[in-house]
RNA sequence: GCGCCCGUAGCUCAGUUGGAUAGAGCACCUGCCUUCUAAGCUGGUGGUCGGGGGUUCGAUUCCCUCCGGGCGCGCCA
């Protein structure tokens, strides 16, 4: 289904590996050797007349023992054409084009695999050509699909008048990483903070407000008190129907222009905003634009006029419905675009802020940063507009619900204080904060406090959020404090190590990493470490693109998981400080080039990076 | 009842258009600090890929079925 939905996105040209690099005085190199390898493939493929359309490369990274990249390709098309598969597989090798030789080796295994191994010379011009942080955007932004598309991704909106919970870390950890991925990737990226500013539960909350208000909660700590008459309001609705009669005419009353309760509700939203800015500060979120569900209010009727005047919607037990009468579920599940009593829902929103989006932002893309447990909602939502977009004349942008597990606690169920409340963010990140901190006195106790309370901000949240995204973003998550905080393994302090051990070096010899001249008169690689290290540091644009095509952050967190593991074992058997220039002017070269994709990498995920630790 | 997701080493997880001997981390055992940060590195133990059937040169991957777990399904968002 949703492959459906993203036909209109062009098709990632695979030639666009093959496009000119910078010049960098080496030979010519492309930024993504496997998608080099793939239209070198179907260049060999087409002289040989072979079906393009049966044909597909399969390239793919190899086990080290096989190469750097292997392809499968052969096999398969062998197969269907019946041919001799090793007999094809040394036809392709011999109409390769001339320029992929010049970089790699290329070798048949097997019944016919096609493995490919760089040449050192071509990691040498890799690392030559893509050297600080703006060659490397521009070489993703030469081979990536999503480079000058426009994205409008939809993530954290919490809601107002509620502290974010620990139930919005995901939505806003993983959009703002797969917002910078896709930034990253020269795409236009607008990040917008779909608010829940405008529920059903106002009313309840503006009852309480008038009746049961504590001024002094409210100046000390706003935030907490709304969140109190909220439950008090609630409670109250449910005891007592006049209650709830009560509260859904101060709904009205809200939603009619009342002067009064709606300075009450801008100062909730007010508060929450600013509460929520305090969150995304230390997350570094910061949002292009902020439209909850209250700045679609007067764009809903538009919805109901045209879907109805299409035939989509239709009335059912006095709602607003559409039904998919094709669908098994939704041709009897209906998606309800508005209420029995008139009023909208978060439907009926949904699709008018889809066109907005469509409209305003001249969006392409659309990425929903949503638990799974709505993935009803957003393919009833994805198929309801494809079926308005088409009949209004529309172009549909690609929809996509990038949707995710849930947290849990230690016992497999959704993590909870022990009195069973949610986890509020603030003290989820504070706990975090100062977990590390202990962590950086004990290890780093040398260096002044006011370092190692920064040391321990930056570890503390960086390890919340690197937790979070270096695990498939579909299955549930299991949080655990001894994990994410252990510092060992896969985790945020792992990589922010392995940086500031390389800054260390840097700061040792007085070297600026971003000084190229630091390794003039390099010799060519020589030793195993020196030649995995480089090997792995050239396979960072299949990273990224593995991990922004599907939209999955964990793809980039195992790549540089792997990175910062090559290195440590280079760091520990080759001294980069020897007295030799050129060996120390070539080990410097990966020392600084490490340094840019750890560091580029860990940015483009949303953390922070350190000089000591 | 209908539907979606998940099940891989003791634990937490990678493994995506079907590919070479299924990989990491933790834990456990083993070595390595007078040399650039040992929050590190090296080697090792550990698997009926939930069970069964099917498709084929080849299945953790695709299909069927069963078991187990999570979630969703009309006026909350």
């Amino acid at each position: 289904m949703r492959h459906q939905l993203s036909r209109n996105v062009p098709q990632n040209r695979r030639l666009r590996g093959l496009r000119k690099p910078p010049l960098s005085g080496k030979m010519p190199v492309p930024f993504n050797f496997a998608t080099a390898i793939a239209a070198a493939l179907q260049e060999a493929a087409s002289v040989l007349e072979m079906d393009a359309s049966i044909f597909a490369p399969e390239v793919r990274t190899a086990d080290p023992r096989h190469g750097d990249f292997q392809a499968n390709g052969v096999l398969p098309y062998a197969k269907r054409t019946q041919q001799n598969p090793r007999a094809l597989a040394e036809k392709v090798v011999s109409a390769l084009p001339a320029s992929i030789s010049a970089w790699c080796k290329v070798a048949i295994a097997g019944p016919g695999f096609l493995n490919f191994t760089l040449q050192p010379e071509a990691l040498e011009a890799w690392l030559t050509t893509y050297n600080d942080e703006a060659s490397l955007r521009a070489g993703a932004k030469s081979a990536q699909p999503e480079a000058n598309q426009t994205f409008v991704v939809d993530y954290s909106a919490p809601n107002t008048a509620k502290q974010m919970h620990v139930g919005h870390l995901r939505s806003a950890v993983i959009g703002e990483a797969i917002a910078r991925m896709l930034d990253f990737s020269g795409a236009k990226v607008i990040r917008d903070n779909h608010i829940g500013d405008w529920g059903t539960g106002f009313g309840k909350l503006i009852w309480a407000y008038k009746r049961e208000l504590d001024a002094a909660a409210l100046e000390s700590d706003p935030l907490e008190e709304f969140e109190r008459l909220y439950k008090v309001g609630n409670r109250a609705a449910d005891d007592s129907e006049a209650v709830l009669i009560e509260a859904r005419q101060e709904l009205v009353k809200l939603q009619s222009g009342d002067a009064e309760n709606l300075a009450i509700w801008r100062r909730i939203n007010e508060v929450s905003l600013a509460a929520f800015q305090k969150i995304y500060d230390q997350l570094g979120i910061q949002f292009d634009t902020t439209l909850g569900e209250s700045f679609y209010n007067d764009k809903v009727d538009q919805v109901y006029d045209e879907l109805t005047k299409i035939g989509l919607a239709e009335e059912s037990q006095g709602a607003l419905v559409v039904f998919h009468p094709e669908h098994p579920r939704f041709k009897t599940q209906p998606f309800m675009i508005r209420k029995s009593d008139g009023a909208a829902n978060y439907a009926s929103t949904d699709l008018a802020t889809l066109l907005y989006r469509r409209e305003h932002f001249d969006a392409d893309a659309a990425i929903y940063v949503i638990d799974s447990r709505q993935s009803d909602h957003c393919q009833q939502l994805f198929l309801t507009a494809q079926k308005w977009f088409a009949r209004t004349g529309r172009r549909l942008p690609r929809l996509e619900h990038t949707s995710f597990g849930t947290v849990l606690g230690e016992n497999n169920k959704p993590l909870k204080t022990r009195s069973g409340e949610n986890i509020k963010l603030r003290d989820l990140l504070q706990e975090a904060i100062e977990r590390a901190a202990s962590l950086v006195a004990e290890k780093s106790a040398s260096l002044p406090p006011e370092e190692q309370q920064h040391i321990a901000n930056v570890v503390g949240v960086g390890s919340v959020q690197y937790a979070d995204l270096c695990q498939n973003r579909s299955s549930d998550y299991l949080f655990s404090w001894d994990k994410m905080i252990s510092l060992e393994g896969n985790t945020a302090a792992y990589l922010l190590y392995a940086v500031a051990r390389i800054r260390s070096i840097f700061r040792k010899l007085e070297r600026d990493p971003l000084d190229t001249s630091a390794s003039d008169g390099a010799s060519a690689l020589a030793t195993p470490a020196e030649i995995n290290l480089a090997r792995k540091l050239a396979k960072f644009p299949e990273a990224l693109a593995g991990a922004v095509g599907p939209l999955r952050p964990h793809v980039l967190c195992l790549y540089l998981f792997e990175l910062a593991g090559e290195f440590s074992s280079f760091y520990t058997v080759e001294k980069v400080a020897v007295e030799d220039p050129a060996v120390r002017a070539r080990r410097l070269r990966l020392c600084a080039r490490t340094l840019l994709l750890l560091e580029t990498g860990l940015h483009v995920l949303g953390l922070r990076t350190l000089a000591r630790m």
